[in-house]
DNA sequence: GTGAAAGCGCTAACAT
DNA sequence: ATGTTAGCGCTTTCAC
């Protein structure tokens, strides 16, 4: 574990250390000669830079730190390599932390990145996070932060999200164009500004047509699988009526479905069913899942891209700082 | 951004930066009123250490480095849980890297993560990684590495797996007290351990019982989807037959069963599917899948804490340096 | 073109 | 119980 420095090389050589680091950062000053002796010895003594010790100078760490909910999710582990590929381009590392749905936790992995001195925070918030106080807090203190998909109002940061409203708007109005008049909306937390937009969507679309937009017809719940199978059982049990779901999400949607399969409801003859996300796993299932697709790589890339400009106080990839990628609808069976 | 650092905190008091230092590490020799006055001094100015700082001088950096083929199969973000569970636990933060099954980029994120002085390394091999010799360059410089899953023969480091041999007889044995005579396996690389492993396991199972082991019904191909469908294909349109499937895990599996029914064929009636990790998606698609599950979360706290015990010094969480953690068959709708 | 010296923020041996 | 000093490995002014 003995490190060669540039004290060593610069010992062997003769050379101050500050010739060494020039010669070795390229410096224009250094004579060309000089270099190539102090790169060959370098190289064949295998020096290595000290990460650490250069970033305690320069006081910053090429490091990205990114807090998700949870990685297994398809979507999440699909922005997560959008967001490696930028950043290993661009020389910077990936430190990736899940917050697995909790607020406490999305805190704590928050401030630990932070206390790591991270270059940069690119966060999509936890199903529990009622405010993004902790994240202002860092703001405050200079920390650059981009928010991808589940992004949050009221916090004046870069955002990457797909345009949440116009594919609800879009998918809902496919559903009533096949004929649905009993739309329900399996919603997620409000409080995330891409739950809400859906919502938003699934009610513009409703309102735009001829049905009446009943708030009833609305439910509000996590975005896991059980969460669907939950809204889906009471409402079986209750014999409200319906005909077609509108999903926040694919786990939800596939929730939905398994119940209705259980309890005897064909999909979609009896009950048309769309998610959200494309999820592999939404073309495995019988019936297939009608979903929407969401850039993930493209969202995860442009994030990095984005924090990266941040940090380097270079010209920003984007205009505005909401960035809007498109999502489109995946017609499968269920829809 | 601009940081209070200890040398604040001294001026503020009229002490020196040892003793702050000293204070804020609850350092025995110090007066416990100074360490009030500095503690209390310290949360009101919001306080906190550099780790970077702190990180070089003690020449280590509480980050533990992992690196897997790809973060979105289930098994391995269940693994990386388990990690982060262990590393929060002990004061690790984690960084996570994809080899996205390439040895090239392997190396890379192995050599970036050394540059950054990792504390150590956890590690599934890709299935393109022929030898680890970049892995032994780094046990030499003294980095600390286990390896889980996917790990090399002939690299004296510890080990995190599953019995795949066990496993593997055990679910080959399945197959074959149910009747089925031509049981065919479609094999991983047999650089990596655990593939070879499923291998000897399916090889041992047919030779001690009264089946005539062919190894022309063994198909070495890569771990995903695709894999197993060409395989299948092949086999087809090559009219050679076969009753039951042993793949190396579950993606191949789900490919085989896949282009089974494409062709007509049912499962598991006219061929039986047994597949390996217990992927959630197996429980999902039509026929569900028979598989084995492998304790991903377990393993991955597993080769935390031993990772963490080694980096420590301290006294091993196992006595052999390779651990197995049993694996067991779940039975399904293929087999 | 190269060197000397200071400093990034923190810790620790060695005083006192 | 506290202070002084040096140093982790590197970069960067300021000299010459």
């Amino acid at each position: 574990m003995n490190q060669i420095t540039i004290k060593d090389l610069a010992l062997k050589l003769g050379l101050s250390t500050s010739t060494i680091s020039r010669a070795l950062n390229d410096h224009p000053d250094i004579n060309i000669q000089t270099k190539k002796l102090v790169n060959d010895l370098a190289t064949k003594l295998e020096y290595e830079p000290n990460f650490m010790a250069r970033n305690l100078q320069s006081k910053n760490s090429h490091q990205i730190g990114i807090i998700v909910p949870e990685i297994k999710h398809d979507f999440f582990s699909k922005a997560i390599s959008g967001i490696e590929e930028v950043a290993y381009k661009n020389g910077f590392t990936v430190v990736v932390s899940q917050s697995n749905e909790d607020v406490e936790r999305e805190k704590l992995n928050a401030n630990s990145l932070y206390l790591n001195r991270i270059a940069g925070i690119i966060v999509s918030l936890s199903q529990t996070t009622k405010n993004v106080d902790h994240f202002k807090t860092l703001l405050s203190k200079g920390v650059k932060i981009v928010m991808f998909d589940r992004v949050a109002e009221g916090i004046d940061t870069y955002k990457v999200v797909v345009d949440d409203y116009q594919a609800s708007y879009d998918a809902v109005k496919y559903l009533i164009g096949k004929g649905f008049k009993s739309i329900i909306h399996l919603a997620g937390p409000q409080t995330l500004l891409n739950c809400k937009n859906r919502y938003l969507g699934y009610k513009a679309a409703i309102e735009d047509s001829n049905i009446e937009f009943k708030e009833e017809l609305v439910f509000y719940g996590g975005m896991h699988e059980d969460d669907g199978k939950m809204d889906i059982e009471n409402l079986i049990n209750n014999k409200i009526h319906f005909d077609a779901i509108f999903a926040v999400n694919d786990p939800v949607a596939i929730g939905a479905s398994v119940v209705l399969k259980k309890n005897g409801l064909r999909v979609p003859e009896d009950v048309a069913i769309i998610g959200f996300s494309n999820n592999p796993i939404t073309e495995y299932v019988s019936p297939s899942i009608t979903t929407i697709d969401q850039p993930a790589y493209e969202m995860g890339k442009m994030s990095a891209s984005i924090l990266i400009a941040l940090i380097r106080g270079e010209e920003m990839p984007t205009t505005s700082k909401n960035t809007k990628l498109e999502a489109k609808l995946i017609l499968r069976e269920s829809a």
